[in-house]
DNA sequence: TATTCTACTTTGAAATACAAAGTAATTTGA
DNA sequence: TCAAATTACTTTGTATTTCAAAGTAGAATA
């Protein structure tokens, strides 16, 4: 496979999670709510690549309560950048050799 | 979920299935071993990404014999090209959009 | 105070990805 | 010359991933 394909991040290949970085790299925090509206997934859809994200450190998670509701938000960690920005990269990287 | 994201063809969102269309549009013909050894994969593995391209009649088959030997070959179809330009189009919007 | 709603979480099933083992013909080599 | 190895796949079974239905706990509503 060539190079640049082969060490795609396994974490982004997937449609959802990949928008759910897009949003988290211009959002500060970014909650549970926000991306169930934007990305209309089911919650235990949204729910699981949430923590796909977690597991390997690209998002970390707050929870807490908004008066009485509870509300669990996301932001993306500096490993999570720099991983997003490299697999930006990548892509930008495959598309020039696609000419 | 963002129009550009939503519309991704789910038959390129396999790393290996990428990686063979890449090859196939430069190609004519390409064999079983060919993408045996420019993608490193396993022998079942390979053949179920092929016969999945093959299904949504984005490659098309022919089996022949080179001497005395069995010979599977691919190429891309028409159908198979202009999705994966379009791919790429939406490829390289999304990374517009991320700037 | 029963019922509905909100904001998730848990559970289980369907789809996908993967590799080990199988097959049939061919080639090698003792 | 015939048993063993190799080639070029295909079949089969398992592991992983994705997905949505159902569950839960507290809050709001009627």
């Amino acid at each position: 496979m060539s190079d640049i394909i082969q060490h795609w991040d396994k974490a982004f290949e997937n449609k959802a999670r990949l928008a759910i970085m897009s949003i988290l790299m211009v959002a500060d925090w970014a909650d549970f709510n926000r991306f169930k509206e934007q990305l209309d997934l089911t919650d235990g859809n949204l729910a699981s690549h949430l923590s796909a994200l977690e597991k390997v450190s690209y998002i970390e998670v707050r929870k807490s309560f908004i008066g009485k509701k509870p509300n669990t938000s996301y932001r993306v960690t500096a490993a999570g950048k720099k991983a997003f920005k490299q697999h930006l990269q990548s892509l930008e990287k495959f598309l020039r050799n696609q000419g």
